[in-house]
DNA sequence: ATGAACCCTCTAGGGACTACAGGGTCAAGG
DNA sequence: CCTTGACCCTGTAGTCCCTAGAGGGTTCAT
């Protein structure tokens, strides 16, 4: 109806957004209440008005929690995007430590992929194999 | 100690397991409570003991969490190593399943990382780049 | 046998959501 | 213009995954 012409008009509401990122609703409030994502301008009646900034920014933290980081980290890397408050030392400080976060996440994550994929490459001749998967993670 | 004597001969207290895995008693103990971890053998006096099996196991139930696997999923993980009840093809499904949310997550990561190497080199000569984080995990 | 170091259970708190309850707003149709 | 159903608002309480603390028992080297 008229709710798809708003969001091409960019009056997107919370119910449009959430949808678009998969967040429900009470965890964008939520996310608002603690200060991640920004409280947007409202309506007359107190609605609440998101662009597609917003919207961008939704997306990013959402994959970035189900990555692993907390709310406290994704704060700091969303820092980066406001950076012409900052100096250039503090961002190379943020994103020199969260590198190394990063990175580690990354070989942990292929050495499961690693096994995984054993794994189910030898499932199938029907015989269950012996599990390493404890190892894969075990360094 | 004698401590380190006892650890040798794998009767591992709560007290070295939280030591050696870096997951604090509480949790271990927590952990046990929801059954991700066995309850393990105990002393007369009440004490758990652990082995080096529970050693692996929980260093595996830490990094899996580090890397953003609900504490369900690990289970699910984990009933892969005592798979011996289990058929192949319900252990193909599990893996094939876990195996492609880890590519997702290794592809961002990488995509993150990317970004703020970028960033940390761009930022020398005391002027501050534009930040294109968000794009990173927008797609 | 004793004391420091360790462990036990139980309860309560925090971070990050999630699910109502009770009520107000919006806009399309009559 | 007024209704009506879909949508939104602000609480408050509950869940999951830990984490801290109280109050008390166990272990073992000396």
């Amino acid at each position: 109806m008229k709710k798809n012409a708003e969001f091409l008009n960019r009056n997107i509401t919370i119910g449009i957004l959430s949808k678009e990122t998969g967040v429900k609703i009470e965890t964008i409030r939520y996310y608002e209440k603690v200060g991640v994502l920004p409280a947007p301008p409202r309506t007359d009646g107190g609605y609440r008005v998101y662009d597609l900034n917003y919207l961008k920014r939704l997306k990013f933290i959402r994959r970035c929690r189900e990555l692993g980081f907390t709310l406290e980290k994704i704060s700091s890397l969303l820092r980066l995007v406001d950076s012409h408050n900052y100096t250039c030392n503090e961002i190379k400080d943020i994103t020199s430590k969260q590198l190394s976060e990063v990175r580690h996440k990354i070989s942990d994550l292929k050495r499961l992929e690693k096994i995984l994929k054993e794994m189910t490459g030898k499932c199938e001749g029907g015989k269950v194999p012996e599990c390493p998967i404890l190892d894969a993670l075990y360094k």
